[in-house]
Formats: structure tokens, C-alpha cells, sequence
DNA sequence: AGCACA
């Protein structure tokens, strides 16, 4: 097991408490607005009606050690921008002081990354509940989690607009697809204006701060400007969800720390530069990281010292 | 604003 991976506490204080008032919270609503009654009907998760994935592989976490007062937008901001991220179920044990959630991810890696990236951390730093994140027994019933075929809007014609987020404020679940934009924050606490609109995070990134590509592609990723409490656990959990991913090298004997990622072709790494550029880990409490192409490929010596 | 390891 990962017993060696320990997460720092994040070093926010706490969980940067929304702007407004829990009652007047805009996801106050979706609390008792579930529309699926609390019918588990689990033990069958095929459903014939709909061309599933070929293997059922799972794709849903499962989230202990919530403290009992876990909110919806609590959960749902923990993962809302992991790559790959599909929508979030609160499970509040009632009586106990203890809840659990599930979390639903397009696909297994993409769980996966969000697995490792979750495990362990401090929820809670008053009571300092730690969560215990792992693939849960089976998917979640979602409506429709993922369409691979041609026919788009069976369930999803409202939201079929170029404009990616639907106001899902008010809805039942929190759906999002965090898959192909570049997603600004891995941390779930961007700012207070995330709390008030769906705004894709990626247009508070100006052009101007984007990052100038020096070096030539290179099939491994020199990544800096993440935090001092970001562990290579929490790197490889963000980072192994990229396709082509290979193997994650944190350096930090030097004042700050960067990260090597290594991955299969130059087409792999760009899309994880272009995919995780400017990202904030959970960890991190400044800007987002920055990825580069490293100046050699990992684990290749260098076999031309002379002509 | 920092590019190691084999």
C-alpha cells in the first residue's frame, strides 16, 4: 500500500469559506433537490439499455472519513477539476458523525489520479478528518455518464451549448467535464468567484502569463512552481491520468522543487503541458504549476560524449 | 524562472 504517502495539510486554513451564507449558498438547493431517492440497486450496474463501456471498469471513488457536516459543495469541490471528473454523490450516515461520498470519473486513470491525489489528505483540520479515497464496489448509477456513440443529446439537451457549463447551481448532481479544457485549479478552492458562477477556470488566465515553450519538444516535462508541500504522490496522481504517461521524478534537494515527468512520444507530452499547464495542485496555495519541456529525456544517457 | 537521473 501507499502507507509511505503523507499528505501535508493543505495550507489554508481552512476550506475557504464561500462568500456567502450557508443558507443563501447558491448549492443550498441541490441538497434536497436529489431527484434519485435513495434506492441502492446496486449489485446489478449493467444497464442493457445503454451501449456501455466495454468492460464496466470502475470509474467511481469512494470517499470515507467525511466529517458528518460535509456539504455537497465540499465534496464537489475537491474534485471538481481532476481531469476527467464527472459528477459527485454525498452520503450523509445521519446519525453518525461520519459521511462518505462517491465521485465519478469519465474513466478508471482518471479515477485513479484523483485517488491518489485525495488519499490522506487532512479534510478537516479542526477535527482533522482524513480521508480514505478508493475505488468504490461499483459505478454510481449515473444518468448518463458518458456517450461514446453519435447520439449526444438524449439526456443532455439542455446543456448542449458551446458554452461548456450549464448552471448546474440548482441541479441534482454536480456535473462537470473537466476533460479537454485546461483546467486552471486541482486545489477546489480557486477563488470566490468560482462559487458564484461555473465560469470555466481557464479564462482568468490572461495570454500574457502563458508560459514561453524555450525548449524543443521533448518527450519529458520539466515541471516547476508547484508548492513545497506538494508531494511526488500528489504529481504522479495528477499527472498519470495524462495518456502516455510514463514515470514522475520529483527533485527537491535544491531550494525549490521541480518535477521531471516522463512520457512516451513528444504528442503525449504536449498534450499533458497543454492539458496541466497553470494548474494549482490541491497542494499548492499560489499560482499554478509550470510545465516545460525538459532540456533531455529522462533515463536517456548520453551516448555522443565524443565523435 | 529553477533541468536530474541514468
Amino acid at each position: 500500500m501507499a502507507a509511505s504517502y503523507y499528505n501535508p495539510p493543505p495550507p489554508h486554513s481552512s476550506y475557504a469559506p464561500p462568500p456567502l451564507p450557508p443558507g443563501t449558498s447558491p448549492y443550498a438547493s441541490y441538497r434536497h433537490a436529489y431527484p434519485p431517492p435513495p434506492a441502492p440497486a446496486y449489485g446489478g450496474c449493467y444497464d442493457h439499455s445503454e451501449p456501455l463501456p466495454p468492460r464496466d471498469e470502475l470509474r467511481t471513488l469512494f470517499i470515507a472519513g467525511l466529517p458528518g457536516d460535509a456539504k455537497d459543495r465540499e465534496v464537489y469541490n475537491l474534485f471538481r477539476d481532476f481531469p476527467g471528473y464527472v459528477s459527485s454523490h454525498l452520503r450523509s450516515s445521519g446519525k453518525s458523525s461520519q459521511a462518505y461520498a462517491f465521485a465519478v470519473f469519465a474513466d478508471q486513470p482518471s479515477a485513479l489520479a484523483a485517488m491518489t491525489s485525495t488519499n490522506g489528505i487532512i479534510f478537516d483540520l479542526e477535527t482533522n478528518c482524513t480521508l480514505h479515497v478508493d475505488l468504490a464496489k461499483s459505478n454510481s448509477r449515473s444518468k448518463r455518464p458518458r456517450t461514446d456513440d453519435t447520439s449526444p443529446d438524449s439526456s443532455d439537451k439542455k446543456t448542449r451549448h458551446p458554452r461548456e457549463f450549464p448552471d448546474s447551481g440548482a441541479g441534482s448532481n454536480i456535473h462537470m467535464s473537466g476533460m479537454s479544457n485546461s483546467s486552471h485549479s486541482l486545489n477546489g478552492y480557486p477563488s470566490a468567484q468560482s462559487y458564484t458562477n461555473f465560469e470555466p477556470a481557464s479564462l482568468s488566465k490572461d495570454p500574457s502569463a502563458f508560459v514561453p515553450q524555450n525548449n524543443p519538444p521533448c518527450p519529458t516535462l520539466f515541471v516547476a512552481n508547484f508548492g513545497q508541500a506538494c508531494s511526488e504522490q500528489e504529481l504522479i496522481g495528477v499527472f498519470s491520468s495524462c495518456v502516455g504517461f510514463i514515470k514522475l521524478k520529483m527533485q527537491k534537494k535544491f531550494g525549490a522543487p521541480v518535477a521531471f515527468v516522463d512520457f512516451k512520444d513528444v504528442n503525449s507530452s504536449t498534450e499533458a503541458i497543454n492539458r496541466l499547464q497553470g494548474v494549482i495542485l490541491y497542494s499548492s496555495m499560489g499560482e499554478g504549476m509550470r510545465l516545460e519541456y525538459a532540456k533531455s529525456r529522462m533515463g536517456q544517457r548520453k551516448r555522443d560524449k565524443h565523435p
